[in-house]
DNA sequence: CTCGGTATCGGGAAAAGCCTGAAAGCATCC
DNA sequence: GGATGCTTTCAGGCTTTTCCCGATACCGAG
């Protein structure tokens, strides 16, 4: 398969591109991209059968260029080779068209079954997330912005956590008892399924809710 | 020299390793490490002449890394594999000891031209700081990392917050008391003046303690 | 009209946090 | 070579927050 790699990272991307040329795989580099738009030029001046991506990029994100591609070229192969084990990046990607998601602390061996699975147009999922990737999507949440499914006084009380503000406080800026901004912040912790505080001021950055400001 | 590779993804150690191997260079990789702590047995039990490290890692900072391993290994050069380009971050390396700062979007060249720099004891940066590293030791005591200001052990801690994980867990994983962990938690607060958990994940993001993945 | 989702609260137990104090190890500096 | 300061470690006691069990009221959909 004709193959297009695309990283941000020069160093990674040539050293992927020799460990695959170093390795007996269906997966031919015939060309490499560091962001999105270069990408969707080379898929097509190509031929490009197999693209296999990075998803944090500077200007486009893996997702979206994984969609423009596909819409395109229906018949491209596209594997994500990520960094990042959270789950709804996964399922965002499934959703877009990947048939293979790997995580960059893979094995070699991995990453081969990748390629051969997307040879045949099967999907490979790394196995540490191929369960829980399941559940989500038998429990049929189908929304784009994880944002959507939080109420807009969910939506309201995330904003005001990730900003540092004191479940006591948040209730009087908002006049309600502070009984009630727990159980708000309960319920989107278990619809986010995020379990502290941390990991929910992280989710309010990733999705623009909240800057990266200090104070 | 014999060298060893540390970066917590499998996939871009083999990856840069290969590369290495297929280019004429002084570097021979005689370990790999996915980890810091693993890092410094190796260094010891291997007879490490060079370190290229990466800066972001689970458990240990690269920064604390190659602090540690120049305490006991003085003649040690240390290359620095960063994704970041944050140039306090360079600055920080330096100071830790570091002779060499590629960032992972630089070319083969430069890699092994910060590998013969290396060889020599010279220094070698990435051109496109190298000037304004300049300009920062210039100016003094100027624009330091607000991570500097923090021990090894505050940090430590700090990148564990920000990971999600409560005070209970980090002693746990640190084999210390709770107390303790709440000791230098509240320590490094005064000392950043941020006075709660959100602040502290969002300066922790900033700085690339953390990545901005949730789970 | 019932039912599910939302928004609002409360009580009580459990957990975590804050404040004060302190001791040991270590490097530095007169 | 002892004093000093910084780091790392920890405990007790008290306050605060969280967690887990509820509850009520509203409101739109089926």
């Amino acid at each position: 398969m004709r193959t297009l790699l695309v990283d941000d990272h020069n160093l990674v991307r040539a050293g992927i591109r020799r460990m695959l040329e170093s390795m007996p795989s269906q997966a031919e580099v015939v060309a490499e991209a560091a962001n999105g738009r270069e990408a969707l030029r080379l898929i097509v001046d190509h031929d490009i059968e197999l693209l296999m991506t990075d998803l944090a990029m500077p200007d486009m994100d893996g997702i979206t260029l994984i969609r423009r591609a596909l819409r395109r070229t229906p018949d491209l192969r596209c594997v994500v080779l990520s960094m990042h084990t959270t789950q709804d990046r996964v399922v965002s990607a499934l959703k877009a068209g990947a048939i293979g998601y790997v995580y960059k602390d893979a094995s070699a061996d991995e990453l081969l079954a990748s390629i051969q699975a997307a040879s045949k147009g099967s999907t490979y999922l790394h196995p540490r997330i191929a369960g829980s990737v399941v559940d989500i999507l038998r429990s049929g949440d189908g929304s784009d912005d994880p944002l959507d499914v939080l109420t807009d006084r969910q939506r309201e009380i995330l904003k005001l956590i990730a900003e540092g503000l004191s479940t006591k406080q948040i209730g009087e800026r908002l006049a309600v008892s502070a009984k009630t901004v727990e159980t708000h912040r309960a319920q989107l912790m278990e619809r986010l399924n995020i379990r502290n505080v941390p990991g929910l001021v992280k989710f309010a950055v990733r999705h623009g809710l909240v800057e990266l400001t200090s104070d």
